[in-house]
DNA sequence: AAATTTAGAGAGTGTGCAACCTCTTTTTCG
DNA sequence: CGAAAAAGAGGTTGCACACTCTCTAAATTT
């Protein structure tokens, strides 16, 4: 009549249990925030006791980095999602230009991205997390780059400001994301596509021609 | 012996308490951050008793609210006196432009608008904080427009897009801030004043005169 | 100066948390 | 199967916190 409670082995068992922890974790930092995501509250997501998060996790920081792994790893699978979905249509240079933006936007916006900044933000204050955090971050800021070369429309800059281009880029939506909160300015954010892209066809390596067609 | 403990109007001791508590509050937000300023730290830092704090402020989070306010006040303060010590050297518009980015640089990671942030970021997840946050945060950014208007600059750019591209790149450096904590890149950051001096200068209207003297 | 109001001190209270510890269930190994 | 080990449940503990309450000191009013 139960739940069979179908033979697993211990590590799959084990697995199991963790990835809902972890999931758990991350949600609630998305939903609640740092501060929030008690045991207890990760408890009451995950269905796992008290007791069973701290077999796996000897403390709360512990899970806290090890959920940070996860988001990054989470992200980066994203990236390449959305990669694969944005390969397919390439047409002019401009246009794919502005779907870029939007997609980065996008991924800033997401909510395991909100995950990241609670744990970013909580790394500021609190030393252990941020030691932690560090290589976490390196990484993170590592394949945002190798994922930017690959686009088609890393070809249109110079090589030696790309990464800067970039990264400018991923902290101005990161900074939109996080006013966007208290202060979303609609018509600000659809200009700002076109703004952005005017300012990077600036510094695009020669070839206008991509401007008619 | 003992200080005579001056004669003060009821305003005055009352003034002068609240001051202390803010500044308290406000530079433990900074250092601490949200979580870690509680009442206790505000005593500690203020040197006035928890029966104190609570007169003046019913609840912690009206504290915090008081809190937020004083600090966008006084960060636009700062602006004011930044904004004075820049009108002085009027050289050409592109080395101005470039003190005018490293100025926003230094705001952007000042210790006040840490303590901005962690009210920013606990309000992403704390409904009643962001209700009263929402009409700071609008005002702070109205102040923000305002004052990059009156500066030499603005002149050079077309003036529909110029609130825009302001405010991007105050998302920028709020961005670049954050992610400076767990990952300065100091020669990406160089760098970057360059790069984006020069995709600005991709939007400015007309006179590119400018560029050499 | 006496009476009243306001500012502030500081001990006390209830709550919620991380972490611990013991006990039960499930899996593994002989 | 039976013994040993690992996974998990859930009650308990100690502590830090926001907030309350009562009392004292200072200022104001009459």
């Amino acid at each position: 009549m139960s739940a069979p409670a179908a033979r697993r082995t211990q590590q799959e068992r084990r697995e199991e249990t963790i990835g809902r922890i972890l999931d758990a974790t991350i949600t609630s930092l998305a939903e609640l925030g740092y501060t929030a995501t008690t045991i207890g509250e990760v408890c009451r997501r995950s269905g796992v006791s008290s007791g069973g998060v701290f077999r796996h996790f000897p403390t709360r920081l512990e899970l806290m980095i090890a959920a940070a792994d996860a988001v990054r790893e989470r992200q980066f699978a994203n990236f390449e999602v959305g990669l694969a979905a944005l390969g397919e249509d390439r047409e002019d240079v401009g246009e794919s230009l502005r779907v870029c933006l939007e997609l980065l936007r996008t991924a800033c916006r997401a909510p395991m991205n909100a995950a990241w900044y609670e744990l970013l933000g909580a790394a500021r204050t609190d030393p252990v997390l941020r030691e932690h955090l560090v290589p976490m971050a390196e990484r993170y800021h590592a394949q945002i780059v190798e994922f930017g070369r690959s686009l088609p429309v890393a070809t249109r800059f110079p090589p030696e400001i790309f990464d800067n281009v970039l990264l400018s880029l991923v902290h101005m939506f990161d900074g939109e994301a996080l006013s966007w909160t208290v202060h979303p300015q609609p018509e600000l954010e659809v200009q700002r596509i076109e703004v952005v892209a005017r300012m990077l066809f600036g510094v695009t390596s020669d070839i206008s021609s991509s401007n008619e067609h």
